[in-house]
DNA sequence: TCGATACTTGAATGATTGCGCAAATATAAC
DNA sequence: GTTATATTTGCGCAATCATTCAAGTATCGA
């Protein structure tokens, strides 16, 4: 009952398939998938990286990353809408800041993976 | 010293950014990104997820993702380049499984993140 | 009120990327 | 040898994305 049947884009083995989709059912991928694009790019990286330390408001960030304030506005906007970054505002400043500290445990778990290598 | 520089794509306070500078200076920016990327696409992350579980083939890896075997064997090509994942080839087939279990912690302390929201 | 500063935003653009397609490779069965 | 199966690969294109540019909002000092 194992191998015997062929593939075709069907299916080799029915009980692993069956397995691995029910892992699958548990979790939603579209919404995962969107954090870790959060942390897939440099400039947007750099960001969190650098909050990882303080709050620094956009001007910095800036300088930091490296780009133009208009690109780090951008992918601010979108690290907020990911609810990765939170805003606050004094005057006409605008600080930004890590929403919670999970996301330092997830930078280093990863950084001691890829040092491991 | 503080606050009283203006910004123009210079630096509002120095010593915070220099302090974030030194941060981001002890890490592969463009390495860890890159790593991150691997799990943005949700067929990527599919395949990831599936083989936390067991060894698949292509075909069964494209039924499980619900994607062509074309796809699946293009991102495997990705996700091999990476060494995200390892092959082992039997006859006809060929079987992938993840390179280590980090990949597994790791995809934990994401997912425990996301359901903290 | 006026101008400068700090940041945001929408549109335009060039680059990247995911996947379909068709051809190629590799192995097994006959 | 031929044929069928399982997977890989290069090409091409549509879609997505990151950044620039220019215009916009908001706040402060004069």
């Amino acid at each position: 009952m194992k191998d015997d049947e062929t593939c075709e884009v069907l299916v080799v083995d029915k009980a692993k398939v069956n397995h691995a989709r029910e892992e699958l059912e548990k979790v939603d991928i579209e919404k995962m998938a969107e954090f870790y694009k959060a942390f897939s790019d440099t400039t947007r990286l750099q960001i969190i990286m650098a909050l990882t330390v303080e709050e620094l408001c956009v001007c910095d960030l800036a300088t930091v990353a490296g780009v133009s304030i208009s690109a780090v506005s951008h992918q601010l906007r979108y690290l907020r809408n990911l609810s990765v970054v939170h805003k606050r505002k004094t005057g006409r400043k605008v600080y930004y800041s890590l929403r919670d500290e999970h996301i330092s445990t997830i930078l280093n778990t990863v950084k001691e993976h890829l040092d491991e290598t």
